[in-house]
DNA sequence: TGCACAAATGATAACGCTTGCATAACGAAG
DNA sequence: CTTCGTTATGCAAGCGTTATCATTTGTGCA
């Protein structure tokens, strides 16, 4: 209204609509305790001077921020966005404001981050990934906020978590290449759990099928497609060549899949290609991409859900969710 | 520490250091105020108690809640990402934290989007696009938030704005297809205001250019690979064909460029096609796709120093930004 | 008409911090 | 050993809400 005179308080508004300010404030968090005719008037009023309630102040008090943390390594080619628009609307429609920290991939960021958020009073924590730092995950847990861990399941979650298991992951594709008769594997992987995980989980069911060789290559991050292109090149100095290559992401898979264009190499005869993480483009390209589906939203949706039963006390009932996983066979592999 | 007694005041912190209250909150605030000894004493009491200043309560009274709005309309498939997380980063940097709205494409989501930022005071709100309901443009302004628009140059800012002029790169666009010898384009057009500025700097310029027919066809969101198989299809029945395509994205483009790979048609001699954002997938396509580059980290540098600037005071000094754009060619126009 | 009980409202004390003003401590000059 | 100018600290009044408890108003029924 009057920038001098800043926004409008309650109590100009419980003044001008001719009650005390408690009953103003009953009207915006609890409309049914106050009668229609009043209600009335106070709405009519609040418009008029366009009062918004200070959460800052009401969150003070209540000791409830309705803030929650969402902590992502980054926005820009990661699987994780899926999951993020779902968090921040499931969280929306209960009343819930999503914080955004970029943890990337040092845990100095992540810690000032966090940081950031506690300092907020913020309610939850919804992590990407597990947190691999122990201090940081004792100060979480003494921070008395409700940690939702995404994407993977870890052993002792800080506090609850919703994801799958990236070791079970391996296995299954595993089993995949061996049941398409593939010999001789190359897992393409990042450094970090969740790779290593699906890495060891590959192997420990490759060598139980009685299988041949496997090689490995580590990158540094196997999101990007142009990443493809040293690593193709790398592959080809290898003594005995892979028939088929297991990715770690979709974008990396269709980057295989054009150089191997590009050396003639026909794919998946010659060489078979396995993304991960079922984008939609993985579908579209020729030749299709065979994939692993990870249903984002429904992390986000579990993840929000699970934090906001905990924040409204419910400590009981389920810690950790598995959402599984699904492999989309295609023509790649 | 101990979760009954909930988190440690800043009272508390003071009687452990033998202080009063007003030097530990300096202590945190203004370091300089504090004499080391008395620092010294406070930090390792802050330390053991793991005391974290409550922003809540301290944003209350200063009347600077340190949180700006970040309103996007979507993260996956979106163009936007690059900025956000520049924008993200540059208000960490500077002491800021930004929560994160999804608008989707209804006003309406938007409308409950910037409200709930307005009750949380936040100090300013950094907009995906240029807001089109004048009502929502008269509330933002009177609500004595600095608002920052981007990835558009309105007219009337709200406040100020960064990005770039969506006509001028259609009239670009327009340029380099006329020069390059083509004669029948397709534009592919989201519905909404950027993609119309554009379509409309094309036509302008491209019947100045004195150059023949062109064709249009209008998409909801011409981000996905996948709707590109309808408009090719689409494009198709028109009685005259085209010989380029501009498209709204490069996600986009390159669906067009394997669609005309399985009709048959070489890219780009038999149909050209022109992308748009310069995502990394559209230089590492085959081929590589014709685009236009925008620069979105420097769009969101810049949209978080011009809000940052204006929440410091400095009311003067530049109000819009034009970041501009850049034609890359490639092979597949 | 009066009474009991429920519904609606009001008064007021927090919530945890910051900041202007007042006071105390400390050196450097005189 | 004063005196004065810094530099460090303390006091206390808010900031804009909510929640508890008390009080008033309204309603159904004897």
């Amino acid at each position: 209204m009057n920038k001098i005179a800043g926004q409008p308080r309650i109590e100009e508004v419980a003044r001008r609509a001719g009650v005390s300010s408690a009953t103003v404030s009953r009207f915006f968090s609890r409309r049914d305790l106050v009668s229609d005719k009043t209600a009335e008037r106070i709405k009519k009023v609040a418009d008029e001077l366009g009062y918004r309630p200070n959460r800052l102040a009401g969150s003070l008090v209540t000791k409830r921020s309705r803030l929650v943390a969402l902590l992502v390594p980054a926005l820009t080619d990661s699987p994780f966005n899926a999951m993020i628009e779902a968090i921040v609307d499931a969280l929306g429609e209960r009343g819930y404001t999503a914080m955004l920290g970029l943890t990337g991939n040092r845990d100095e960021t992540m810690d000032r981050v966090i940081d950031t958020a506690l300092g907020l009073r913020v309610d939850g924590i919804i992590v990407t990934g597990v947190i691999a730092d122990t201090a940081t995950r004792d100060a979480l847990r003494s921070a008395n906020v409700t940690v939702v861990e995404t994407w993977g399941l870890p052993e002792k979650p800080i506090d609850c978590a919703v994801g799958f298991s990236h070791h079970e992951m391996g296995r299954m594709t595993a089993r995949f290449v061996h049941r398409r008769g593939y010999e001789r594997p190359l897992i393409v992987a990042a450094r970090g759990s969740r790779a290593g995980a699906r890495r060891d989980g590959f192997l420990a069911e490759w060598s139980k099928l009685g299988a041949g060789e496997s090689e490995e290559i580590e990158v540094e991050i196997p999101y990007g497609f142009g990443q493809a292109r040293s690593v193709f090149r790398q592959m080809r100095s290898l003594e005995t060549q892979p028939d088929v290559v297991v990715c770690g992401s979709d974008a990396f898979a269709m980057g295989i899949v054009v150089e191997a264009g590009r050396a003639g190499l026909s794919v998946p005869d010659d060489l078979a290609v396995v993304g991960l993480g079922n984008q939609p483009i993985a579908g579209d390209m020729r030749p299709s991409i065979t994939t692993i589906a990870i249903d984002g939203g429904r992390i986000g949706q579990e993840a929000a859900k699970l934090f906001h039963d905990r924040a409204e006390g419910n400590e009981d009932g389920q810690h950790i969710i598995d959402v599984g996983f699904q492999l989309i066979e295609r023509e790649s592999a």
